[in-house]
DNA sequence: GCTTGATATAACCATTAAGTTATGGAACAA
DNA sequence: TTGTTCCATAACTTAATGGTTATATCAAGC
């Protein structure tokens, strides 16, 4: 069992990218990427009820990707980018190292190509 | 309802994001991208039964991720990261609304922005 | 203290997801 | 023909998602 080193644990990484799974959430991103938002502001745009929205912001916030503050009554969430870093430094490093394994390609290719053993 | 301009139906994106949530997803993608693989070989690393695998794949072929080959009583995964580019397209959309306090995440996604590596 | 407004929580429901074992079927090998 | 290998599918279990309504909490204003 274990098998470490192929089933890299990153919990943090499955959270991210399951919360930008989800079209609402993705929206509720984009809204507040022009400044911090109410629940009941968040709500308004949708036809979804206020407790479903709460959801959602507390799927983000267990992903990391906002916080939440605290304004008299009202519980302002805020934008944490830093997580999608790891998203998408996760897709740099899949090509990095599709893009290698291409170069290797590239290279028997390259051989092939240069080879004389087809004439 | 409708919501034009919020709620983006965008399945293709859901489905990618959903994908890539998955560690034994995200580890098939990385084996496969050194190369097509067939299920039992894709099986081998992980604690677990062929017919989970054979799932998994079909989640990923369901997100365009991976397309299916036939080679006698094979039937090999091949990578196709294209879809992944609406992912990377879709976090690059962010970070422009955004753009501040993204810190470094602009140069990452300025790497795979400018990459063909996708198609 | 009472009411109102904003949010959270509880209880519930339906659907999907991720795994299992068991079985079936096609393609090879003998 | 008879296995054997590779894979898919079916049936099932368990748990997680995404939504609902109803209720609780809690700060603010009167």
């Amino acid at each position: 069992m274990e098998q470490v080193g192929y089933m890299s644990g990153k919990p943090g990484l499955d959270a991210v990218f399951s919360a930008l799974s989800d079209p609402t959430r993705r929206a509720i991103l984009t809204k507040l990427a022009s400044g911090e938002a109410s629940v009941n502001e968040l709500a308004e745009p949708f036809e979804m009820s206020q407790p479903a929205v709460s959801k959602h912001l507390k799927v983000l916030e267990r992903a990391g990707l906002i916080t939440r503050g605290t304004d008299r009554q009202r519980r302002p969430a805020r934008l944490n980018a830093k997580p999608m870093k790891e998203a998408v430094a996760w897709l740099e490093e899949f090509r990095k190292f599709w893009s290698s394994s291409f170069d290797q390609l590239d290279n028997l290719l390259e051989e092939l190509k240069n080879t004389d053993q087809w004439e």
